[in-house]
DNA sequence: TGCTAAACGAGACGGTACGTCAGGTCTTACT
DNA sequence: AGTAAGACCTGACGTACCGTCTCGTTTAGCA
């Protein structure tokens, strides 16, 4: 039942090609056969790993948000969105960005693909930021009493530069989303 | 010397062909090779017209945008802001919808076509956003500085669900993105 | 120094796959692998018995070789003939046929296994119409000088037949075949 | 209806592609892959042309075959079957003694192939052999009644000796049997 | 010139078979 | 009892083909 292990060695080759081809190429330079090629490794033992090009993505850019997933707590609202969406926007304009763009690319193509992304990655992205609100909240800096449409709110227009053009994610841009968001999770309430 | 005249009917069934494959089957089942085969046009008269699926796409999408572009004037900002986002987003869930996921993807793989998207058809579904808000503005309805933050909010949410989630696109959920909107807009100066 | 002894049912189940596999799908059907999967043994427990699927098969054969070398001794040259085709046709009808032309697909393929087969296989099967001929001969039967193109007529159109079309190996055919070699060997010097 | 007609050039390089291939690897060495490879021609082009490997084979020896089929007639038998068997075993000792080779390999996976080659390229050369001792027959020469007995002891050696030893097939070789082989069909009636 | 039909090179797709190798477990014989 | 050799199973691995597909281009001929 053992049988000989993976070697891991593998798995990092894999990665590791698959993160130089999105840098390099974007997802378009993507294809199962050419991590293959870049990795030194079989195509097989890719396949074994995984079913599709996108769990290869998926999976590399879950090993780097499990290393650096920021959840500032500096105990001012605006000041916590603002350094999460600084190191976020930071990270979308390098490799992670265009991993995330491949996943979208991908999770276009295949609901179920997007529903698998959704529960991976997205919503520990959402907790994140859900996290951030609660605790102001629970400072009462918060009124706005749907957290779901703020955290829309705050990721939506990512994705959308991201879709169309990344290079608008600047910390400029971090500085006004992060003050608009803030401006309305604190309105007061009529 | 000017030759025989293109076929407007090749045009047509080309158009037609498209939507019905992005209908069916969603970007995945769209290819050049299946749009001329549907169609029963050629693949030489499909390339003569567009250098690409995302061409030929966008042109689809430009069709259906000229006809219907809507741009409602109630002179209440959060009636326009929802009758607008309803009509969007009821389109989304229909075959616009799936031309707009066509349309990221390939943005997403080309960002040369991005830009062309973008000036094509974003900048003005951004106008229609902005000329909402100006009028409200004018009435003294928005207090909100930035126009530009505010568009954003409309729309990435948008996107942000067609990539992951387009079932999010309801009704509901356009009252709670224009409810929250406007609370941003007019929120009072501090 | 002497290690665990090899297991007799290993040895068993891999012949017993491969014929069953050469008789259910011919020469095409049957893959190391496929022949380890059937057996229910490893691929290494085949490996460390044979280094090739020629190999095995020619183990197979072997096998079935050894049990019934057909060597008639009716007094008559003919007749000793007859009996030694019909025998061998009746079998190359069967299992040993779609074995025999593996074999001469293997031997068609490596020119090293084609020798092998040779001295293993082919040089006892000649060996016996040689007899057959000697008697023949002593008896004062056979005129013809030369033993070997008189063997070489007796199978050559076998292997002909193996190659291009098995079903004409009938009863009937093997009295044509005697026939004509007994006339030849028997015919008068001039 | 008319479309780009085939290049030429094409058939012309797939067919010395694997002239050269299995001159120099022999059959193990061809395949479709290498091929299409060796002809700098894409994979499809081969596969528009021939269904299989073997398709090639048989196009590759039946482009041979159609530029020389011996037929001698010298008035006597034996020097017909002699000049007959020279030239076929001369043949058979270089690149079509090679394809043939293949194209047995070939038959023995695949009886419908076999059955293509039967009537391609067998029927032809049996053909050949049929004439001559029909026209020896006119003569007087033979007395056997059974021409098909006679061609199979003809070539039935031949592909016995393609199968397990080529070098057997000298002219030395074509002398014995085609002296058998007249023997045979010249001896007296009984 | 527009248009259809089909060929073409390129290369990805998902898969199979080859022969080898790495980790375990189990069986024998020699200490 | 302890140890070492080797059989054996499971499953990973790189290599090489398989036959199919789509892409974007090209070539011929008809309208």
């Amino acid at each position: 039942m053992t049988g000989r292990p993976r070697d891991p060695a593998v798995d990092d080759a894999i990665r590791q090609a698959t993160l130089e081809l999105v840098a390099d190429q974007g997802y378009r330079g993507v294809s199962m056969e050419g991590i293959a090629a870049r990795s030194g490794v079989s195509k097989q033992a890719v396949y074994r790993r995984y079913s599709s090009k996108g769990e290869v993505i998926l999976d590399a850019l879950a090993a780097y948000a499990r290393t650096r997933l920021p959840n500032p707590d500096t105990g001012d609202l605006r000041e916590d969105l603002l350094t999460l969406l600084e190191e976020t926007f930071a990270a979308q304009r390098g490799v992670p960005g265009a991993l995330n763009q491949a996943l979208a690319a991908e999770a276009l193509q295949d609901a179920d693909f997007a529903r698998r992304v959704t529960e991976t990655l997205i919503r520990s992205r959402r907790a994140a930021v859900g996290e951030i609100l609660d605790r102001a909240r629970s400072r009462g800096e918060v009124t706005y009493p749907d957290n779901d449409i703020l955290i829309d709110l705050v990721f939506g227009p990512m994705w959308y530069g991201l879709v169309f053009d990344a290079t608008k994610l600047t910390d400029a841009y971090a500085a006004e989303l992060a003050t608009a968001v803030t401006t309305l999770a604190t309105s007061p309430p009529n």
